[in-house]
DNA sequence: TCAAGGTGTTTTGTATACAAGAATGACAAT
DNA sequence: ATTGTCATTCTTGTATACAAAACACCTTGA
């Protein structure tokens, strides 16, 4: 399946807005953009649409499109509700795992420790986004699976931030291990209950990081 | 705040879909819609891009968009999601609702009240939706309330055809009440409860309706 | 008869040209 | 000096023109 260059451009843009290239309130220009990747402005404005529908830039009729970074609030409202959603996840995949999923979940878990232990901080990320697509899938709903998907894509830069904070990755890892004997159990809402704490404990201290970083940013 | 044109057009298809004009499957030809519309292909292509996004059609590259209406299982799938978000509204909106909101919910449930008396479907579906908003409103998170709103919309044309099945209405209005006593009594778990069987039965009466209607629909 | 390949047509994707609205700056009037 | 208006210029929105990929049909060979 090919994707077509107005794809590949959105996923740039995202890049470049997720690593700082572009920062909140910059209006992206048409023209720019489209010298830039050496293409005309149609194919640039399908890819700010796409952008636009996806919430990382608004589109101002007639003035242009800006990035828009979420705020503090904003961010700290949107990982409340990612906490939501993966503990409606984790209660129905607690209902409805298969056996060999749940050995997966095991696996990738085991995963995780090890990336732990060998303070492999990207390979933690990797295998945890791993483990939460596993409970995504098990809920057996797969609009909700998509729902969480999408969500985790969009809170995937402040979550990877989180990682560096010191012993973040050990209590994290201990979350996991609730998480997944109460799945193990059928216990829905053990497992509901641990996974929001696991994510919601994300919203609360990334405020308390974003404190720490503004100074350095400025 | 001016609108542009591509905007219209895609309201306009969406109607076009939800009215049945254009029918699952349907590959939605965009030089026919430009001339339809009197416009040329570009706004079309960003409506039909617009449409797409929110998941009315589906577009594959180098093929054409194609009106993707949801199965059955994808509908039960997609009221399970809209019943586990309202929940988690109601829960939050029993601990964070203000008094002059609270007074707004039951103003608003009166006049639902007043709209099943009179037998009027199209009144009641206002308020009903004004109901919901309001909870969705006051769960104090407004990223959560955007979702809610998005998937709402999404399933409007659902939820209309609904109401007209005998004794819907009566049964809808006594779940609103058990909710509003709920959040009034600012018992976040009973209102999550309440309102997820009040949402989750659409869902389940509506494959019921599905089978029904068929064959009158063929 | 059927399959395979090629050609022509149709349709999407991209580039460019044109139109219209908004920002900027200068100038005039108070 | 400040404010309001007008004109220029820049940018977005739309139309059209072009390129390339997919589809359909036809021909040709076994």
């Amino acid at each position: 399946m090919e994707r077509k260059r107005s794809d590949r451009i959105a996923d740039a843009l995202e890049g470049l807005i997720f690593d700082g290239t572009f920062a909140d309130g910059d209006r992206l220009d048409e023209v720019q953009l489209a010298t830039r990747f050496s293409v005309s402005r149609t194919p640039i404005r399908e890819a700010l649409h796409r952008l636009s529908q996806s919430g990382l830039v608004v589109q101002i009729p007639r003035r242009g499109v800006f990035v828009r970074q979420p705020g503090p609030v904003e961010l700290i409202e949107m990982f409340e509700v990612m906490a939501e959603l993966e503990a409606v996840s984790a209660r129905l995949a607690a209902a409805r795992i298969s056996e060999t999923a749940l050995a997966d979940l095991h696996a990738t878990n085991e995963r995780c420790k090890h990336a732990v232990e060998a303070q492999d901080t990207d390979g933690y990320y990797q295998e945890n986004e791993q483990f939460h697509a596993i409970i995504y899938r098990q809920s057996g709903n797969s609009f909700l699976e998509q729902e969480c998907l999408r969500l985790q894509r969009r809170l995937q830069p402040f979550r990877r931030v989180q990682l560096r904070v010191r012993g973040r990755m050990n209590q994290s890892m201990a979350e996991h291990e609730d998480v997944v004997a109460a799945i193990e159990a059928a216990d829905g809402a053990r497992a509901a209950e641990a996974i929001r704490r696991h994510v919601s404990v994300q919203g609360e201290k990334f405020h308390h990081l974003m404190a720490n970083l503004k100074p350095a940013a400025e």
